[in-house]
DNA sequence: CCTTGACCTCAAGTTAGGTTTAGAAATTAC
DNA sequence: GTAATTTCTAAACCTAACTTGAGGTCAAGG
């Protein structure tokens, strides 16, 4: 092999534990972009595999492919990525990561006040408004409403 | 309309913010179990409101429908459920709740450790056995691997 | 009675995040 | 040099959680 050439997908593949297909699918969504060797095969830099990781990370958390897209603009394009690149995505990451942990927290400390109390008003709640779009799965939900029915007695 | 006869799906979505086709999606996933009045229209507890919120509290903490069922199977089925009722089932919740929140946390606090400081080595990262399956869409990414490649060069 | 809006069913479409398949070309291993 | 892997593309398929549409019914007001 051609020295410093870059690694193969598959390669990519064993040390991320992602499928080949998820790579390309990855790459296909603007989040990695390879070139390719004379053969036309996708050739990556070794560092990728901290770009995979922070993909998983994020997803892990809740962030949707074209939010962790929007996370790794932040990278530098033609160079691999420094400590301090990664330690500056990082710092806005955390702070979408604070919002969530915050807001799980809040549900938490109320959730007598929702659920326990068997009332349910959601004014109370910390999901009543819901900031955190990251949470959001798909075509979800869209908010949540409180239960003050007027005479509220039993069917 | 007769005393107590119920409400119809459409002030169900009025209350919740859902949509009435959701609803009535619930319905077919075991999640809420109106009955018909004799237009064969379905109708609901009032109550069911505080059902229907809850699934999407449930849902916004990142539960799969299948698992809030599973929640809702604490539920008493003929009559409307007390404060008691939710307040124990919230009590499950919470337990799935609170290792959520310690999932993340362990992630920030390890931030630095996994990203900050570039190496993204997922050994010492808190998601690196990832144990919160509710935190998992989809077909997601089955595991991370360190990036503790042999050479380390810039390709 | 008539109209209007809410409701019904059932099938098909949608989005996200991928996987699978098929047939061909490139690379690696012996 | 040949065989065994990998990789390539493109299109089809998959699941979860819904939405949309077609075609028809029910209920309330005037």
């Amino acid at each position: 092999m051609a020295a410093s050439s870059g690694v193969s997908i598959g390669y990519l593949a064993d040390r991320t534990g992602l499928a080949v297909s998820a790579i390309r699918y990855y790459e296909a969504q603007g989040l990695i972009t390879p070139w390719r060797n004379n053969g036309g095969q996708r050739r990556f830099f070794r560092a990728d595999i901290r770009r995979l990781s922070f993909i998983m990370i994020a997803q892990q958390i809740g962030f949707s492919l074209p939010e962790i897209r929007g996370f790794l603009k932040a990278l530098p394009g033609g160079r691999t990525p420094t400590p301090e690149d990664w330690a500056k995505i990082s710092e806005g990451f955390r702070d979408h990561l604070d919002q969530r942990i915050e807001t799980l927290q809040q549900l938490r400390s109320n959730l007598d006040g929702c659920i326990g109390c068997g009332c349910l008003s959601l004014p109370k709640c910390a999901l009543y408004n819901p900031k955190d779009r990251a949470a959001q799965n798909g075509q979800g939900p869209r908010y949540l409403m409180g239960d003050h029915a007027e005479t509220e007695n039993n069917p």
